[in-house]
DNA sequence: CCTGCGATTTGCT
DNA sequence: GCAAATCGCAGGC
């Protein structure tokens, strides 16, 4: 627990590859409750999987803002799924948050899902991540750097983790970019990574 | 104005 | 392995 600190507005505001990669091993916390991030990916503006690439509209407009912003958006009628924004304000650009090894409040996580939801399945999808951690529209363009919602440095064996790039999940546009982010060999992801395409 | 579908998860036809 | 759940937006009529 020594040494963590809370990633500041900069940290964000950089090309949305170089933030995806670097938040692999960082922790995120909502009331204190989250884990380590394994899994992320990179949506970028002139990216036709993103969100943002044909213009801003009352759902996306957190992406035009400045970095370092939760943008939550409502999926499939039921699933919260959380960004963060990144690139200097007015280039839209996020990293979703796929997957986490839950550390903290591994209980109040299962609470908001399942009662007797194996530590491996609890955050293993963007939807999951949402849930277990609580978060929702409310958290709409809300900073991360302090209160209530809060990524941390890397610590203890994350300091150099192995990283390993595939294709994005569930999109139809982009699939050539391999702009999903792993932690090799964790069994914390949202799929395995057996699938072929992975490049270091 | 109305229709189709998506950066998903869950429970079972 | 597939369908259901059901919000916001883009595009077509």
């Amino acid at each position: 627990m020594t040494g963590s600190l809370v990633l500041p507005e900069s940290f964000y505001a950089r090309d949305v590859v170089e933030v995806a990669r670097d938040l692999i091993g960082c922790k995120l916390l909502n009331e204190g409750v989250g884990g380590v991030i394994v899994e992320t990916e990179a949506y970028d503006s002139d990216d036709p999987a993103c969100h943002a690439s044909r213009g801003m509209t009352g759902r996306n407009r957190a992406m035009f803002g400045p970095p370092g912003r939760a943008y939550v958006y409502f999926s499939y009628g039921m699933h919260h799924l959380l960004n963060i924004v990144c690139r200097p304000e007015g280039c839209p650009a996020a990293v979703l948050i796929r997957a986490l090894e839950p550390t903290d409040g591994i209980e109040a996580m299962r609470s908001r899902r399942k009662p007797a939801t194996a530590p491996e399945q609890l955050c293993s999808g963007p939807g999951k991540v949402a849930r277990a951690l609580g978060i929702d529209l409310s958290h709409y363009g809300l900073p991360v750097f302090d209160g209530h919602l809060t990524f941390l440095s890397r610590q203890d064996d994350w300091h150099n983790p192995e990283i390993l790039a595939t294709p994005r999940i569930g999109i139809s546009a982009g699939t050539r970019r391999k702009w999903r982010y792993c932690a090799a060999g964790s069994r914390f992801l949202s799929r395995s990574l057996a699938a072929k395409g992975a490049v270091k």
